[in-house]
DNA sequence: ATACATCCTCTAGCAACTGGAGGTTCAAGA
DNA sequence: TCTTGAACCTCCAGTTGCTAGAGGATGTAT
């Protein structure tokens, strides 16, 4: 039986995190000692490792729950998982886009900056005037 | 004189946020009609299309508030800006390589999936064991 | 004079954690 | 067996950058 701080080295994890699992219901109530303290299994370790995983490739907490129901009924049809995929897949490369404008506009800010003062700084020119930009970055969120 | 819902419109923010700015100390307290209603001139209007412009490039607000800082002294030298605009430019790059990372993970995973059921889903197998990826892709933020 | 769009303040919520206070439990060494 | 101290517990608040809604006041046009 591993304790929690085991738990979270092995999956590289931070102690409050699972706890946060816990409270949102994507980790079960562990096994408790005689004392309150949480013991978990394999099985949970192997959950989490899911988990965390799916976290590093950018599935939100909400998508990584639906896999989670889809890995605990290995009979349901495989294409849920797969649209979860692909509909993470579409995320990323959206965001590749944006970040591709986005970096062409601070190249551009940073290559033109001179090193005089702030008052003929073409960093806070561009950021001023919209229209000096040149590529199309009209979004916010990450 | 503008109210707080023309400004809004003209710079493409919502009302809230508006409010949100003033109250985190980012937009200044504007004047207010006897009824209490907010009145904005051209001034806040160019401040506020500065901090939206800077952030759809990306920038957090904290960096945006240096760079106010900079705009309103015009006297003080420019490298301060290049720097935060720097700073920027790398952390849309490490973005952009991490993303990078991920889309060739997620494509394989969608590629390999051949449609059975969640069993033998290459998908959630993937997942399941990070060993079977080949990119590296370990920040979780992001 | 009245309608009604827009404004006001205040509070709470989102994602996905992270950190700390203040107190208990566990395991190892003397 | 006792004691130390690391690791555990719960609960609450904070992070970033907004967004939504309740419940009520104001401003403007007819």
């Amino acid at each position: 039986m591993l304790t929690i701080g085991t738990l979270a080295k092995r999956t590289g994890t931070k102690v409050q995190t699972i706890r946060y699992y816990e409270q949102i219901g994507l980790m079960p109530e562990p096994d408790r000692t005689e004392g309150g303290q949480r013991r978990y299994g394999d099985a949970e370790l192997d959950r989490l490792a899911f988990i965390r995983h799916s976290r590093q490739l950018g599935f939100p907490l909400d998508a990584i729950r639906e896999l989670l129901d889809l890995t605990d009924a290995p009979d349901r049809p495989c294409h849920e998982a797969d649209e979860i995929a692909r509909r993470q897949l579409k995320l990323v490369e959206q965001r590749m886009e944006r970040l591709k404008a986005l970096r062409t506009e601070l190249k551009r800010m940073v290559k033109e900056c001179s090193g005089g003062n702030a008052a003929q700084c073409r960093v806070l020119e561009v950021l001023r005037d919209h229209s000096e930009c040149l590529t199309e970055h009209d979004q916010i969120g990450a």
